[in-house]
DNA sequence: AGCTCTTATGAATCATTGA
DNA sequence: GTCAATGATTCATAAGAGC
């Protein structure tokens, strides 16, 4: 199966007009945080925040299949003492538009920036908002099962003690085949909260996403062939990821630097994976 | 030191107008959730949450000294296939009423219910939003400091041999001094994602809360002596919580079953108090 | 190969200084 | 006075070095 990875200069909500509508199977994307990287995009007033995002997402509802999903990763910088408040204000906003707010992750960042300061702790949390355009969308949830750790051991355990009893007394019915298939099983579905750490390596991006996090999304929202879209793709770790999932995927960034480094880690994925399959071909098949 | 644990009977809006401004240290609740204690509250409907509340938080921003803290624990239900956006509205609303939105913890919920649905996973998190009067407040960090764990060990040993060089080439600065002071230290701030087991036992109250909650925000946000109030209170898990780190406390619950458990659990710990410091007295002083 | 040990650094925040 | 730049603070992770 042939796959497409279109990596695109320029704006986003421009770029996009050039794709069909209902196109896309998840959108997942972190857009430069409100004020956060004024160097390199140019710093979004966090007041501005809102207005500057909402001709973008309107692209987004309009090429996102029915059964897609938009993942949008964002956390709300401290100003002035307090959390500012736009990205409550744009979740807001983007149901005036359509959308729907179906979930919020939680990013657990295990190794978030050491810091102290007299009125608060170290922020280790970001938000992974997930919305669509359909209560019916496509979920793949077996695909993210996660084994069951020490947590199985403990809970399990608990669980098997008061459940076998009752298995004894009703055997052949319903229940105990239920209860024997959780005993055996050991993988578990996972939470809404996810456990990562921020990759430390990756000087040349300031906005580094780890590979595990769009990697986790794809799994859970398309399955393979399906097109995958970041807007504003940074150095492409989307695309990378997407790539090697058998996945199309476009990615998009206005700036030439991203641009040229997306184009040469996605150019690189493929012939790596031509170069291995050339290998393992030759001793596998 | 005397301190008192009042618990009230009433609607929180109407019985607070009774104490003066400016007076409460901490302010700690959860409130009944939209929709989700139909049975025990009657039932606040998600889309008048909001205008339900305000009058309350009104109250609580009178009620509190301009150096404390308040601390909201919610979570927004799943309304027809969506996240309901009153939090949201509420925060939005509180701010026009004055209060500052300092910080947004999260409660990850480690022992959440299994379960499966098609279209979400568990929901293993809550909300703990920190809301100020004013952007100088009373925060003992030092207070909620949690050991650095086994790894640390390893990781103190290694700094300490570079960061001795450094030390002794710079002897009788500073600088000097603090490197001591790291290695001194086995324990390490926390950061704003609390993890916490919710408590199993407890089935009389319809909104548990575990101890370790209320005790690691009257840690943090107070001293002895000081007063806390839990305007919403059930059973009264604050109220016991802060009777044994004595601090004074108010608790506040319309339903007379709650008021009346309540009074019982704060008197029976003033008992088990009593009894363990004669016990003790005899062996000890 | 598998260990342990070492080092660099990540979407941070606040207070102070300088323009 | 307002706004922008600089310095101080200090944790968990993974890649790399050493054995």
């Amino acid at each position: 199966m042939e796959i497409f990875t279109d990596i695109r200069l320029g704006d986003c909500k421009e770029v996009l007009k050039e794709y069909p509508d209902n196109y896309i199977d998840l959108i997942i994307t972190s857009p430069p945080y409100a004020d956060a990287r004024k160097n390199t995009y140019g710093g979004i007033h966090p007041d501005h925040f809102v207005e500057w995002f909402l001709p973008a997402s309107e692209q987004f509802l309009r090429v996102l299949k029915p059964t897609g999903t938009f993942i949008l990763n964002i956390k709300e910088r401290v100003v002035d003492g307090e959390r500012h408040t736009y990205v409550m204000e744009l979740i807001l906003a983007m149901r005036k538009q359509g959308w729907l707010w179906t979930e919020e992750f939680i990013w657990h960042k295990k190794n978030s920036y050491p810091g102290k300061w007299p009125n608060r702790f170290r922020d280790s949390w970001e938000r992974l908002i997930q919305f669509n355009k359909d209560k019916k969308f496509k979920m793949f949830q077996e695909n993210v099962m996660v084994p069951m750790g020490e947590w199985a051991n403990t809970r399990l355990k608990n669980l098997s003690e008061t459940d076998k009893t009752r298995d004894n007394s009703k055997v052949g019915s319903g229940f105990g085949k239920n209860i024997s298939k959780w005993l055996e099983r050991d993988m578990a579905y996972p939470s809404n909260v996810l456990h990562l750490a921020t990759e430390c390596s990756n000087k040349n991006h300031s906005a580094v996403f780890p590979e595990s996090l769009p990697e986790w999304f794809i799994k859970l929202f398309t399955g393979i062939g399906d097109t995958v879209l970041d807007p504003f793709m940074g150095s492409g770790t989307t695309n990378v990821v997407a790539q090697r999932m058998h996945r199309n995927s476009i990615g998009i960034d206005i700036l030439p630097e991203y641009y040229t480094m997306a184009k040469e880690k996605t150019r690189s994925v493929e012939y790596i994976l031509f170069d291995k399959r050339s290998t393992y071909g030759e001793t596998n098949a």
